[in-house]
DNA sequence: CTGTTAGCGCCTTCAC
DNA sequence: GTGAAGGCGCTAACAG
């Protein structure tokens, strides 16, 4: 590997120099000097040494993103199209800033803020943390942190954050409201398990809310809380067909994977989607188009999540702007073919 | 930041025996200031400074994992489920090594090499690179290397490279050659785009001589390359179900995505998907489960995959073993009911 | 068994 | 406009 210092030798001048030309402080060196060493660069492959840079503490240029898996691994990590594409926008921003993304996938705040500190990171994303292990996160560490998707309670916090999500909310009361505006009266919530993520609870809370303004009464029986695990999952579904289903004309869906994986299973054991039951999704992924029918559900435009995230987070890394950000993207109701008027 | 100096003046020994503790050289501490040592590590949570570790030329711990999006990169990055999945257990078996995962998107084999002595990352897992840039990586870096599904021209290369892939001929020749069984004579193959990737190209072979061996004629117009666009491959689909698809009685596609997405199409046009037409897919990913009728397809083990790879990186990395590795995995024909006999 | 020292590559400060 | 020197944290070599 080549080095500043053996530039500096090639050249004939000395590692100063050659720093400062890399670093195009145009002023401090001549002309000639200048082009001199802009040649040798070029020619010998110059690359600086991380290691270099991190211990001078000039700053590791990496951004670390952490993925927090401990709940609803299965669906998350194997199969949900989210992170694989959240993933690769994120990587693509990062890059184009001149920055080098790490990927980590840890259970544990701790460990996570270790490799923080062990690399001298310099800013993290996370995604799918928890309200309390948020809060750890914000507490113990002073480098800038974004979060996605993570409902942050303001209160408890007096430290900067980052935080884009999704107007969660607005989506579970836009796709209640269209289901109840095709006439539907008895509509199901579906969600993947019975402890909500702060984004399902969202969803949730604006469900109910449609609801309410219609005058439809919840009941506790209305929501269902579906086993991540797949075969746990459809043992539970089929059951539903055979027993309660048909008291519903309508079930709203936290996720298109779990609405698919439903519908599916519905279809299986006879169920005529939409004719008998409406169905809708949320996310607008991959699901919600490679099925039929197609879902309607609630779009998101995921790189543009990205794009702020790390919009956001290089400017705290650069100071040019702090206090807590809290941006919820708007939602889109995509109507497509699995919702009919009752 | 704590630093072994630090924790040297804390205990009142010198950096070097901290050094000693932290690398467990019990027999060069004694058991008192060993006891003590590991005591003031603990209590000040002592990580330890990758920087310096790098500048030491002691190993950096990362492993860089490249994308290589050049071709296909729509359905690749954004909706491949493959991807997906093996990014997650190749950071879970890289962190279970003890290793950090850095992952990067490239199309220039020169960008991710600069990356590579930046960070004097210790191997290199390298997806979905063309066997002309898999050459280029071997010779340009004399780091180990893993490639995954990569076919390289063992001639050509005279250093040792790893390649972890999957019996791509035999399984073009069985999801083919069962077909033959069920009956089927006018087998078409489909692939993304007109100029095969080595995995396809492999699959491809695999089909032809399944025809060959029975006896079917092969013409060059049994061929579909699809394009990666939505739109146009989906034009193109359309157009095939007014023009020639009925002189098909079966089309093996070279994945699940592709297959789903086409039988999608056809089912929308009113074909009936398996009694008019049969389809195979390859993968056995989440798409031919989650469709209907589910598809008969290619498995492969992705988990396995990713833990061979970083098994294998890792012995070369550990000077245990050189030599060119090539593995091909095994696949297994799952038969679901996208397929009927004719 | 313990401690001192030098050096990895880079950057900044300060003399010249 | 240029260069010498010191320090970031860690480790191995060597001296005690």
């Amino acid at each position: 590997m080549i080095t500043i210092k053996k530039i500096a030798e090639i050249v004939g001048v000395s590692p100063t120099t050659v720093s400062n030309v890399i670093h195009e402080r145009k002023n401090k060196v001549s002309a000639e000097n200048y082009e001199k060493v802009k040649k040798a660069l070029r020619e010998n492959n110059y690359v600086s040494n991380m290691g270099g840079r991190i211990l001078g503490r000039h700053g590791s240029k990496i951004i670390g993103v952490i993925l927090n898996y401990s709940r609803r691994s299965e669906i998350n990590i194997i199969s949900d199209p989210f992170f694989n594409q959240i993933i690769g926008y994120l990587e693509e921003q990062i890059r184009m800033n001149g920055y080098f993304m790490m990927l980590y996938t840890s259970g544990s705040v701790s460990e996570s803020l270790k490799l923080t500190s062990a690399w001298d990171i310099e800013g993290l994303v996370i995604l799918g943390a928890l309200p309390e292990d948020a809060e750890k996160f914000i507490q113990q560490t002073q480098k800038p942190i974004a979060f996605i998707d993570t409902y942050v309670d303001e209160k408890k916090i007096n430290k900067d954050y980052i935080n884009i999500g999704l107007k969660d909310f607005e989506g579970g009361y836009d796709v209640t409201n269209y289901l109840i505006e095709l006439g539907h009266q008895k509509i199901g919530f579906c969600a993947d398990g019975n402890h909500l993520s702060g984004v399902d609870e969202q969803r949730f809370a604006g469900y109910k809310q449609a609801l309410t303004e219609a005058n439809i009464k919840f009941h506790n029986h209305d929501f269902f809380g579906l086993d991540y695990h797949v075969k746990q999952r459809h043992d539970y579904l089929v059951n539903l067909v055979r027993t309660r289903l048909k008291d519903y004309s309508g079930l709203v869906f936290t996720s298109d994977y779990l609405a698919v994986d439903a519908m599916n299973i519905f279809q299986d054991n006879g169920i005529r989607i939409p004719e008998e039951l409406s169905i809708t999704g949320f996310d607008h992924n991959i699901f919600s188009e490679q099925c039929r029918p197609k879902l309607t559900t609630i779009g998101q435009d995921v790189r543009q999540k990205a794009k702020l995230t790390i919009k956001y987070l290089m400017r705290e890394i650069h100071q040019k702007a702090s206090g807590k950000t809290n941006i919820l993207l708007d939602v889109e109701l995509v109507i497509q073919n699995s919702t009919v008027p009752v």
